[in-house]
DNA sequence: CTTGAAAGACAGCGGGG
DNA sequence: CCCCGCTGTCTTTCAAG
């Protein structure tokens, strides 16, 4: 795999933030023309920087009110236990994030809901995959901020 | 606006998972012809339900390998303080997430860096803005699942 | 890297059923 | 909703400098 130069980034900073512009658009932007800013995008592509394209909705108007996060401490910390736990969690489509934590919690959720009854109805079945010492859900008011572009560093 | 009917949320599912494919490819997947599920695309994101199309990146081969969720809880409750604090740690791009909470926590980040050493510096520069009554980071050490797609009811 | 060109795919929009 | 077809833009590839 080829290094990564400062155009590279440049074209990365643009697609995770608009994927709808063009090829001209993009090579206007940083500079070059249609045929190098599309092999880079390629090869971009190919080596898994880009991961995929996908379009963003907006969780109120698809009636997903509700964000909960959710931090659990295991009881049980066999390596069985927990693969068969981590694919059940993952499998629930609530589930947005799930992260393996260090510390005190073990794992972290970021779950969404319609409502809270949905969202009791989630944590219900959450409890009985597997005896938990602990369980916290904390719900969010407001997002104050969400964002899917990364900081690339220049 | 109009209702969102099943076709549309098929749709909506489509795209939230790939934005690449072409009219044509979603048209058939739905059973419709390209027409008028260009029209339904068309409409759903004159409506802001489809927010933007964007491209997803790997985090680790942009050189960001650490995930973080700090949980604050501030002293100063007065409006004008929190206004202040939430557009400037807003503006800071490593955060990628930012909610304000209900319960004892009053807000959560999720925070992206390249290392613990660029962590340790966001961290400096975020209790240095105002008098925090407590700030708890916890370190991801591994993303078992990282999803956008939203779950949309049928 | 550049320009220019060519072929094909696709979006975007109309008319008609 | 369907199909047909037009028009223009864009992608993708090629040759050549």
């Amino acid at each position: 795999m080829r290094i990564m130069d400062a155009i590279d980034r440049r074209i990365l900073r643009i697609v995770q933030k608009d994927a709808s512009l063009s090829i001209y658009e993009i090579a206007t932007q940083v500079g070059l023309s249609q045929t190098p800013c599309w092999k880079r995008l390629q090869r971009l592509e190919a080596s898994g920087v880009i991961k995929r394209r996908i379009a963003l909705l907006d969780p109120a108007k698809v009636g997903l009110g509700i964000t909960v996060f959710v931090s659990i401490q295991v009881g049980d910390h066999s390596g069985k236990a927990l693969a068969r736990f981590a694919a059940e969690v993952s499998a629930m489509e609530e589930v947005l994030d799930f992260y393996r934590m260090a510390g005190d919690v073990d794992y972290v959720l970021r779950v969404v809901a319609p409502d809270t009854s949905a969202f009791d109805a989630f944590y219900k079945r959450l409890i009985e995959m597997m005896p938990l010492k602990n369980v916290t859900s904390r719900f969010a008011l407001e997002s104050i901020k969400s964002e899917t572009a990364l900081p690339i560093a220049t």
